[in-house]
DNA sequence: AGAAAAACTGACGTGTCAGTCAGTTCGTTA
DNA sequence: TAACGAACTGACTGACACGTCAGTTTTTCT
């Protein structure tokens, strides 16, 4: 390899990954390639040609179809979580922790998060490992929701009989109104949402 | 045929089906396998099986795998809707028409609408005519659910502002309930399910 | 009864894709 | 610098399932 060319190194990726590396690589390519064309169409082709590498590869790191599907869930699983964890930790007053939170479990962009969980659902009808995953995350949620709004009860903001119930209520509208967003596409808008789910909020946790 | 064989006739369907019958039955059949083995899963040759009949046959009917799926589907959507629509008409007292209305969506026995309407969402984020079945599908069973609650406020049975606002919520939150209670598997129980329920109705249409 | 149409069969063609494997390239260690 | 092992390739295979089709059975029509 000539000088000339090391000078492009930091384009295009030349050296040999590790395998922590290329197994992240190829979890993100295989979240992206799930995400865009859904759990039963993504072929392993598909998630190579993305990373221009050999099926073989994927299958080095990955010893079925099956793993790479379940770990690259998971992968996108604790993602979502950390970030919600992150912004739960942030040191707001109760309302506007609330009101982070919300917000980031809403719909946005692409969808890309909420695709997946509408996938995974499915999936989670059939497969254990699936359930358990899909389970745990909502449960993770859930358990932020419920502390942030007893928080909110203790401070004295929000008035609300019982805090875990409220979170499971507003958790599942949240979770049916996705869905009308994200798969039926547009039956109900963002702001339309977000006004349904403010009329919700205020039945539970007290008026803004 | 012998006169012998005649008189079993009303235990082996001896004759051959007309269409529609045959179409019927096919369909059924499909539904069946749908939501027992998904609709990734689900071969031609096992509705095939199941029916006893050969795989030429379901072409026969159904040019295509996609055709038969998607007509599987609206097949199993009419059905619901009638039988929504039915108990609809009924006469009664208002709290009792939306008791039994909302009785209805509820998830019980082996949840196979609510499998079917599971992966039909997946389906859906890729498939426009999943989409518009499923979306319309949605939008019917909230049209019932808008007037039985608007009839309850004309007869002063409920309070409530925004039947359409509160139709909207009532269902996503069952919606996402049933995710937790079919897909899930057991993290909200029927009870469970019933409790959170009856206060977000106390909420939108005032106490029992 | 005979002809025509409808319902149905089952074997086969064809394309696809997960997973294998023998061999190659590259980085690291001695 | 030689040897070793980790990362990687790409051609191949075996299985599987959709869809076709030529031919068969049953029903209907005349």
């Amino acid at each position: 390899m000539h000088a000339a060319d090391e000078a492009t190194d930091h384009v295009t990726e030349r050296h040999r990954a590790t395998v922590a590396r290329r197994r992240q690589e190829i979890l993100e390519a295989t979240c992206e390639i799930l995400s865009k064309r859904g759990l039963a169409a993504t072929r392993i082709a598909d998630v190579a040609r993305l990373l221009d590498i050999s099926t073989g590869l994927v299958h080095y790191h990955f010893a079925t179809k099956d793993e790479l599907l379940v770990e690259a869930f998971r992968y996108a699983a604790e993602a979502e979580l950390r970030a919600l964890r992150d912004l739960a930790a942030v040191d707001l007053p109760p309302r506007e922790r609330l009101e982070t939170v919300i917000a980031e479990f809403f719909p946005r962009g692409e969808f890309r998060s909420w695709r997946l969980w509408i996938e995974g659902w499915g999936e989670a009808l059939r497969s254990d490992r699936f359930r358990v995953m899909s389970r745990e995350l909502d449960e993770a949620w859930i358990g932020i929701l419920t502390d942030t709004i007893s928080e909110g009860v203790a401070s004295g903001d929000f008035t609300c009989a019982d805090p875990r119930g409220s979170a499971w209520r507003l958790s599942c509208l949240i979770e049916g109104l996705a869905i009308q967003q994200v798969a039926h596409g547009g039956t109900i808008d963002g702001t339309e949402m977000r006004l349904l789910v403010d009329v919700a909020l205020a039945a539970e946790v007290g008026g803004a």
